[in-house]
DNA sequence: CTGAAAGCGCTTACAG
DNA sequence: CTGAAAGCGCTTACAG
């Protein structure tokens, strides 16, 4: 295993200064064209690369974007959010797109922080995604803009909050499932899933399909709810204990609106196993249309984020940031997606 | 903002040198403890951060590990095998318990490999994970090996390939597999996935199979099989070309053996859509046991890799290797596990 | 135990 | 268009 070649080795053996070499390498229009071309070739046969920690604590930025991921700290490493999942693969590929690369860690919010990488100058920007509130952490993202780091966050924006955030628009996917479980001739609800400051995008699709009620004319004071946090296993629960709130099944709800498609599985799991059907006796729906969501039994009806522009959006107001550009909240518009599972081929 | 504190703005203030403020930092054993504690007081104050790229640059590596998922290229990035987000995850954790950073980018495996970090001193070694074989990509890996660069595989080991592998034995897999659906008396079998030289692992699972066939003097060459990656979709278009290739339904295998989760559940779902149930008309059964495997309807049969081990495995390994310590190909053995869609509970 | 100094491999003013 | 030189912020022999 030889030691790797440096510039100054290229140098050598084009002839050349050493800075020549570092400019041929970068492209710099200050090269004799001809040079370039010869060192180039030279430095491809003895497979030079840059250096990067040299060419990064020269230039003062690392060409590296940080992504920090939240879980929620009851789940397991087996239960990462599908959703994120797809967010993760948009943001790696959108990084690199942009020419730059991916430092990933799962953290636990209570976790200390010590790896944030834009301390140490391993990273030129942070994207910080997780659900749920941010509300505890606050004097963390204070201290992360104090020191003048470069952040954006996934989430709802909140003025409160130090920082940009870039989301979905939860209230607007609610209202949308809403609209269309109103449609089709609903008129009891129940909601799956926690409904509390702690989980402001469950709270925000909760808000939408009361408001779709409220137009309706339906009274959205009798919405029953149970908590559950993003897992096919809390749903289940959830839904066994929802039915416990009523006292017959000629109570129960028409349709089961889930705050997540992980949850709406195990609701629907949880009512085959009380001998009810999904949807001849009851609608489920869902949210964030997961991969496996249209191959559920039935095929859920959902509310899809586009994660591929979310990721892109992403990286690319990191990168404003970072270029000391102002950016601006954002707010996705989400989309209904109908399958089989809120009922629409049985009873419009 | 503030330009970020250096070592040498610690000494000033703590009236010591720099390169004191270095060893404090780094808990060298030859500062005095109250000079050394002084030190650390105001480092946290000023929010001191050793800036990683001097300190690698100076210590010729980086502490950081970085992770290439190789995909197969006909999936989109919505569909990232949900056993690789679990080797992901594991693989997160153990590199942050290890104390370095972790680097990930998806690959093509036709793409130009520019980003070896490895090359650039960015990282200290690679992981490389994917699916299937690396025969077309010999070269690269030969290439690898060449520059000193130190990587390990995920897969099956292959005394043809460069460098190490770290695997899970598949034929082991499909052997516990067979075992179990013989005994529960099931003789005619099919199996779902490719099986090619550049699916090994599907290759090995089927060949465990018929292993177990034999061994119970079953005929192995009426074995029939359908292709298909790793997909749902796949699965269930596989499903409907095996249905063709029998003549009546009474020719039917007893059991589909499913090269995957996820083409198990497309298999169901194809069955299901030609009025077939499982398990009582037709067992069918997968491999990976991932998340949803044991939501399915029914709950399916399958077969677990301990992606927790495999990823500390990995990283240790990759330690190893950073450390000039030699490394073994290494075979880990997976588990069965048993739920309802091989009929077990119906059959015995 | 502490400090002065060298040097990791680059990029980029500065001078020509 | 090219080169000599400074310097990014550290770590670590070397000398005391």
């Amino acid at each position: 295993m030889k030691s790797k070649a440096t510039s100054f080795d290229i140098a050598h053996m084009a002839g050349v200064s050493q800075s020549t070499v570092s400019r041929a390498l970068s492209d710099s229009p200050l090269v004799n064209q001809e040079t370039r071309e010869r060192i180039k070739k030279i430095a491809q046969e003895l497979n030079y690369k840059v250096d990067k920690n040299a060419s990064n604590l020269r230039r003062q930025h690392s060409q590296t974007l940080a992504l920090l991921l939240f879980e929620d700290p009851t789940n397991d490493d087996s239960l990462i959010n599908p959703f994120f999942i797809s967010m993760l693969a948009s943001i790696t590929k959108a990084t690199a797109t942009a020419g730059y690369d991916l430092l990933v860690s799962f953290q636990n919010m209570n976790d200390d922080w010590h790896n944030l990488y834009e301390d140490t100058n391993k990273a030129d920007g942070l994207i910080l995604l997780g659900y749920g509130s941010y509300t505890d952490y606050e004097y963390k993202l204070s201290q992360l803009e104090e020191q003048g780091t470069r952040f954006l966050r996934w989430g709802a924006p909140d003025k409160k909050h130090p920082g940009v955030s870039i989301g979905s628009d939860n209230e607007i996917g609610g209202y949308l499932m809403g609209q269309h479980l109103v449609s089709l001739g609903h008129k009891r609800f129940a909601f799956l899933g926690e409904a509390n400051v702690g989980a402001p995008e469950f709270l925000g699709r909760l808000r939408g399909l009361k408001r779709a009620m409220s137009e309706a004319s339906l009274d959205t004071t009798g919405v029953a709810q149970a908590d559950a946090i993003s897992t096919e296993a809390a749903g289940f629960e959830a839904a066994q204990r929802l039915m416990q709130q009523y006292s017959s099944p000629s109570d129960f709800p028409d349709a089961i609106f889930c705050a997540s498609d992980l949850i709406a599985m195990g609701c629907i799991r949880a009512l085959r196993s009380q001998g009810m059907n999904v949807p001849e006796d009851i609608a489920v729906v869902g949210y964030d249309n997961i991969q496996i969501s249209q191959f559920a039994t039935p095929p859920l009806t959902t509310v899809l984020q586009d994660t591929l522009l979310a990721g892109e959006l992403l990286v690319s107001n990191l990168l404003k940031l970072i270029r000391n550009e102002t950016v601006e909240d954002m707010l996705m518009k989400p989309q209904l997606v109908v399958r089989e599972s809120c009922g629409c081929k049985l009873k419009p």
